[in-house]
DNA sequence: ACGGGGATGGTAACCGGTGTCAACGGCCTT
DNA sequence: AAGGCCGTTGACACCGGTTACCATCCCCGT
């Protein structure tokens, strides 16, 4: 870029318009071709004849029009997020961290909500996905688990990475959160903890993890010898709301839990409300572990003890399994070994 | 779309392959204009051509290509968002304002973070802007606030909506929040309360919004007869962390404030977080009013009383400026009367 | 019957890049 | 010295739409 931005244009070149690969060609004296080799840093470019041309580039400003380069390869230049999420924290930080693979890599990201109950969905994204001809889409859940969603992709020859909490695909197009391990452990900690009577509020049955949480921390239980009460689980939304609902239903229960694992940070706040309206404080009354450790979590009062999911980091691994073949890696190889869920020991629970 | 994905191609059209609008032409038997006509919903068509077009455009399942269209239009589908902004939860509100308002456009959002303290930033947006010749931009504070880059944009020929705290820029181009309105409210409130020892904890100096909102909050005490002491003012960052930062030099002063104005809610968790590390029981010991009434306002315990910003119909308002004049609407009408923040009391200040 | 004007449709060029493939010049081989 | 190979380069068609401009066609008034 100049540094002067009133200087004249170049000779020849007509003011007022973005210079193209043509003004570049001509000016430098080589073809389109050449040019587009320098751009594209082919090898078979003598190094006397990429100066020059790269020299002409500077001078003129020249950027490539993406839509032209697009057309030509039959492909854009921007990564798809789609998502159908309750939680805008999950969301925000996973987008934080697709962002971060991305910089430095030319491509952009396009945000695409959606929604799964719409009998739209699948038309909608196969009509996004086509019209933008996508480089490649993340899917974080629930989308992903939309086998519906990920065959139109299939379809359209577009490339894409799946977040799930099991592997639902070939490894180089999947991110595995691994949310067994991570609610076995919030089980172990509150059984170890002493709490036998313990309540769960589980995501809703349309989220794979919210049955894989639910499993994980059953098992975690089991292995210290406690069970969970099938009248001691309740269903939420993965929303504060659903959140706090739940736990009223399940402090209603005689005898009460002293214990509740929340699917996700969210519902677990929902949790912090439904106490403080029964008049029970946290821990001292009522324990609670929540699944996620949004920022969040260490903000509120008395601090969330969470299992804590790099969220932003598989954005970020996400994003870069999608690259890999750009780089000439191999997608399967990145975000290996799994993600690994861990719980972060904070104030909102402990022992009897 | 089809009914029937697997149905065979139709006669005459290469399997595979995406319908163009050539196809289009030649199975309906017009020319290649003629389509263009019936998709861009030209006057100049019969309808009865225009429904025989239509039926083989529906057959085919044909999606115009955007590349090449934005190639011939010299523009993109593409609205941007760039932001620079502490709050992910801010951003995130208005995001999801931006894609109420795309929806059903036709248009997509990329979103594209920067930093203000990078030397390279305008050259980055430019870049930005340029190689994807977004259709219009939306910028939140503090890049709204930038005139390099603003100016670039003009440069550039990129529609934009700037969205600020005061008008820096013509109606149409404007959407402004006027946060001394919210910030006096704050003021009196407090004043009304009876408090007469009142920090305030500011955001940046390089938001314009910091200062707007301390000017409002002077100007609302005094409405009161109470003056703002200029020893009880810290500055933070609009972060947690800052704010938690700031209220432990403001309550460490002798004697300490019974009341903090913090300049956003994500300060005022803060100042929740250092009244707890002191001891302090908010409202009791301390009242606390926040600023945007972010969705976690009213989940925290005490529940946080806030200037209510309605961010997610600030973008949506935004958004519908830059659509307007595809509607043939006039963007300087939208968005009017501006956007008044107001005062929703909760329980985390109280009178002494 | 004839001229005029608006509605339609066609042809060619263009938007700004990329792929294909042939040509070119120099050096090494035989 | 002729033949062959390799590293470079350019001419040209093409990606899938659009606009510019011209040719028809139809309906009308006179």
């Amino acid at each position: 870029m100049s540094d002067d931005d009133t200087a004249p244009a170049p000779p020849g070149l007509k003011q007022g318009k973005r210079p193209t690969i043509n003004d570049v060609a001509r000016i430098a004296a080589v073809s389109k071709k050449t040019v587009s080799r320098v751009i594209n840093q082919s090898p078979f470019v003598r190094e006397e004849t990429r100066v020059k041309v790269t020299a002409v580039i500077d001078e003129l400003g020249f950027v490539p029009d993406l839509q032209a380069r697009g057309l030509a390869f039959r492909r854009s230049f921007l990564v798809g997020l789609i998502y159908d999420n309750p939680s805008p924290n999950y969301i925000v930080n996973m987008q934080q961290g697709v962002l971060d693979a991305l910089k430095g890599s030319g491509l952009e990201l396009v945000v695409h909500p959606c929604s799964r109950q719409s009998d739209t969905v699948v038309a909608d994204i196969r009509a996004f996905v086509e019209r933008q001809k996508l480089f490649g889409v993340i899917l974080p859940p629930s989308v992903s688990e939309d086998e519906r969603v990920v065959q139109t992709l299939r379809d359209l020859d577009c490339p894409y990475v799946r977040i799930a909490s099991v592997a639902l695909d070939v490894p180089g197009a999947m991110l595995v959160t691994n949310d067994h391990l991570g609610a076995a452990e919030a089980g172990r900690h509150l059984a170890d903890l002493g709490h036998t009577r313990i309540g769960f509020i589980s995501g809703p049955a349309s989220f794979r993890s919210s049955g894989v949480r639910g499993g994980g921390f059953r098992d975690g239980l089991a292995e210290r010898g406690v069970a969970l009460d099938d009248r001691y689980v309740a269903e939420g939304a993965y929303t504060f709301e659903s959140g706090a609902e739940a736990a009223m239903s399940l402090l209603a229960l005689d005898p009460r839990p002293t214990a509740i694992f929340a699917g996700n940070d969210e519902m677990a706040l929902g949790v912090f409300k439904a106490a403080r309206d029964l008049g029970l404080e946290i821990p001292r009354d009522l324990s609670v572990v929540g699944y996620d450790d949004l920022p969040m979590a260490s903000r509120v009062w008395p601090n969330l003890t969470s299992v804590r999911l790099p969220i932003r980091d598989m954005g970020r691994m996400a994003a870069e399994k999608l690259l890999a073949p750009m780089r000439g890696l191999d997608p399967a190889r990145l975000g290996q070994p799994e993600v690994r869920p861990s719980l972060v020991v904070r104030d909102s629970a402990r022992g009897l």
